[in-house]
DNA sequence: GAAGATTGATTTTTCAATCTTG
DNA sequence: CAAGATTGAAAAATCAATCTTC
């Protein structure tokens, strides 16, 4: 075949992990969409998008800077908004200031679509997730999640908060 | 709207680390698809499929069996074995016990795909995950994910494994 | 009627251009 | 030429039937 330096097998305690790690993975996202399909014909990084935007300043943002937030490419991103907006929960204004960029804001619809829509989405991450673990787990998943961005979003300077 | 009883919002501890989890589950099908896709044009579904087929007694295993085992639904395996089929990866047998069952067997070059595409996967698998967690992250890891596993797939008694 | 599986249509994501402004 | 964003085609996942056998 070709050169390669012996592959470097997991060891059990690494397989048991990863196996169960990347079930989670794979099943998450079916249960977090399924809830918002049924109860408000969102998808879940549709919510995601209304969501962040609502923790916006003036619940307005730039296509960038949305897509990093929301850990999406921009193509993806830009699809999305267009299907939000056709659904007018979100609006598109040229950047006053780079005229190449895009600005794109949460409209009243969109603000009351998100109010709506996350008691739901709590409970149902509440129940999957967040009540599974104890404080003990909670700080643990945050950790390892933390060490875990740093090579899977090299970009996005996780851990530094700026106040 | 309607009657509901008060939404628990999550604690700030339990929100930050659910924001970073979700991010994890948002960005690391992407970073595994890229590298397969790369390397051996393949999913990671699609490469799950082999790899569990070639760990199967004979290589061979009932569509319902690797369903459950690859976490899909029984209409996502059947497309994907169509394609893997049509690949030569594997081969579709009618069941002999039960005449609506299907058999999906690995063929010899699916074998051999698996065998070329594992050690780069598992390198995949290192750089962006196993290898920066210690030894108390990864039984951590698996002491969570098991946790979730629990609501997130019900049918399967994870935990159990028959020795 | 339920279990096992497949199929075709719809929806969503990804990929490769493309366009415009810095 | 790079950055910001969009577009349309291609690939994949989901959803709602459908079909056969138990």
């Amino acid at each position: 075949m070709r050169a390669m330096t012996e592959p470097r097998w997991l060891t059990p305690a690494q397989l048991a992990a990863w196996v169960r790690f990347v079930a989670v993975v794979e099943l998450l996202p079916s249960v977090l969409d399924s809830q918002l399909q049924r109860d408000a014909h969102l998808t879940h990084f549709e919510y995601f998008v209304l969501a962040m935007l609502s923790e916006a300043p003036e619940r307005r943002m730039r296509m960038t800077a949305l897509a990093s937030l929301t850990n999406a490419t921009l193509p993806r991103l830009s699809h999305v908004v267009s299907r939000l907006e056709g659904r007018a929960f979100v609006a598109r204004t040229p950047s006053s200031d780079d005229r190449r960029g895009t600005e794109v804001s949460l409209t009243e619809e969109g603000w009351d679509k998100v109010v709506a829509t996350a008691p739901g989405h709590v409970a149902t991450v509440r129940e999957h997730v967040i009540d599974l673990l104890d404080d003990r787990d909670v700080a643990d998943l945050e950790r390892i999640a933390t060490k875990m961005l740093i090579r899977l979003d090299p970009d996005e300077r996780v851990g530094s908060r700026t106040p």
